[in-house]
DNA sequence: ATAGCAAATGATACCGGTAACATTCATAGA
DNA sequence: TCTATGAATGTTACCGGTATCATTTGCTAT
């Protein structure tokens, strides 16, 4: 309500009888100013509602406090789950985060990336591997530290928080074979714009060759994201195609789960008739009847592990660029189980 | 890769032959500059790789270009979408949104608020209209646009963008009346901490009352979020305490889902056996089996509204403070359903 | 008591833009 | 032709902190 002026570092340092740059140290952590001082420079700030601003800091110190992240999908439990663990991992560092959601298109990050670099931050996350050339390039040049995650990159542009989308496809494929299953089909999205979804489903396919079975029982021409509308809509296209199909992997948990219960609709027993597996170990495939195979990703671990290697990166600049290879591992529950 | 100084607008305005001022007009839409001019700069600033700072220009001009917001928990699709329409919503004025989660703690709510506001958002945002004094303070201090969303605030601090949460518990209450039902339970959160959730409990339990109904049928002491295990659990604990119940709603659907299939594990129909109904029109409703009656809040509307409220407020500051509420709906599915 | 050193505090300059006002220039209408 | 007008551009000062180095103060060891 008071409509004055917002007070300033000055004010706040006249009121207290010290210099500007005092009772910058005092309101700052890990600084030395005596306790009477520091006690006097707070009195004198909540005086006068003193607050700092932190956009002068910033551009004072050449110190945004920010780091830059890009998820696909502001609303995907697994991408806010590595958030979380982000910003968790960075907050008693004093950074922020600004988060940005590229609706898995390489055209929107470019522009989100762009629009982050503005604003300076100490470190930038992208999701995945695939950028275009000069969102590539912006990153290269950035200055800061990169980190890609939920992926293993072939060429990296910096540090890497992720695991192997293929691998973990083929483990599922190799668990359903295991549980018996010879006709497997697979679930899945447009991979130009779900790159790491297309890796689980050729690491999927890959698996099943290996295994000298078909890889022809695809349905993975629908736009990210793939959600419980386009699991159900895709295994009714896939049971019509292939009616003899006996389990299917779905390119995530969300998926997984609207094509389990278009399965249970069709009349279908799982897994009796037909296993369903899915990805991501997203809440619901666990509270699901029945519950549904899935691969952990640990989306929060992702989160705190990238956390780490900012830091590290910010303390030892010159360090080589870390990789994390993160360990996935498959939940067998019921959708899958041999009856 | 260039290890050199990052070039400034006075780099660029070296190399254009023009003065710094003009150079930032150039950079910036909606600015007088003579296109052979503005395409010069355009192409001096590609050259040198110039990226506007917006820490300094922040700085400057006293506008920081952020809305802050929080949220209760990033991991929660209502919330994300809502935070999903409000940056649609500001993304053409140029706005960047600074997003942080309370946990539905609203002391850590105060240290975000607190936060952010060192960082001079030019709106905030907050969920709800429970907040601690100090935080309280601090918003109408603020000097900015505060929008408060979810709910209708007996004492609002600024604008509002929500719905009555204790109607829609009281619309469902009916529903299940006019379905038949006549033992019905309650499955909620601690109300401490999820005052919306609290809010729908309120109205649910005050709507049973007036028609004649028990309102004893209540198990609410969990901590928030409550998720699907939480309704699980508490499914368990509703029937054996009140074992002839006939219908529950539960504060979400999330633990609507939980319930769902905790009565399901149980060998009890939905809805022959237990009506369920939740909150939220979260997908999961759409798609379990059977689907759950919710009401849709309109999560990404709340969101757009804000920003509409905010784009007026800013534009014209001294407009009575806008209170928008919206109507909720009934979503009726299968697992309320008169059989 | 005093040198020596670390802790506490101060003085100064500067970060990179933009607001506000001044100036120049081209063009249209009298 | 000349002036009025608006578009384009320039000049100046300043936003509110912090880095850096200088100085003062307080304390310990001799």
């Amino acid at each position: 309500m008071t409509e004055t002026r917002k007070a300033t570092m000055a004010d706040v340092a006249r009121l207290a009888g010290v210099s500007p740059m005092t009772v910058s140290r005092a309101l700052k952590p890990g600084t030395s100013v005596s306790d009477a001082t520091r006690d006097r420079i707070r009195a004198a700030a909540d005086e006068l509602g003193y607050v700092v601003d932190l956009n002068a800091a910033a551009f004072s110190s050449r110190r945004s406090g920010f780091v830059a992240m890009t998820i696909p999908s502001i609303n995907n439990a697994n991408f806010a789950d590595t958030a979380r663990g982000l910003t968790e991992g960075l907050q008693e560092s004093g950074f922020e985060l600004l988060l940005g959601y590229t609706d898995y298109d390489v055209a929107e990050e470019e522009r989100l990336v762009e629009a982050f670099l503005r604003r300076r931050p100490e470190a930038i996350v992208v999701t995945g591997g695939a950028h275009t050339d000069r969102c590539r390039t912006l990153l290269q040049n950035a200055g800061v530290p990169v980190v890609e995650t939920w992926d293993l990159p072939k060429s990296p542009i910096d540090r890497v928080v992720g695991f192997s989308n293929a691998d973990a496809g083929a483990r599922v494929a190799r668990h359903l074979f295991d549980q018996g299953h010879r006709q497997i089909g697979f679930i899945g999205g447009d991979g130009a714009r779900d790159t790491r979804g297309a890796d689980r489903q050729r690491g999927f396919l890959h698996a099943l060759e290996k295994l000298d079975l078909s890889s022809d029982r695809l349905v993975a021409d629908l736009d990210p994201p793939i959600t419980m509308r386009e699991g159900a809509q895709a295994l009714d296209r896939l049971l019509e195609r292939w009616p003899d199909t006996t389990a299917v992997m779905c390119v995530s948990d969300l998926s997984a789960f609207g094509a389990l219960n278009a399965a249970l609709r069709r009349g279908l027993r799982v897994p009796e008739d037909i296993a369903i597996a899915g990805f991501g170990a997203y809440d619901v495939s666990e509270y699901a009847l029945p519950g549904i195979t899935t691969i952990d990703a640990q989306a929060h671990l992702i989160g705190s592990e990238t956390a780490r290697v900012i830091l590290a990166a910010l303390s030892e600049p010159d360090a080589k660029p870390e990789t994390v290879n993160l360990k996935v591992g498959l939940l067998a529950r019921r959708s899958t189980a041999v009856t």
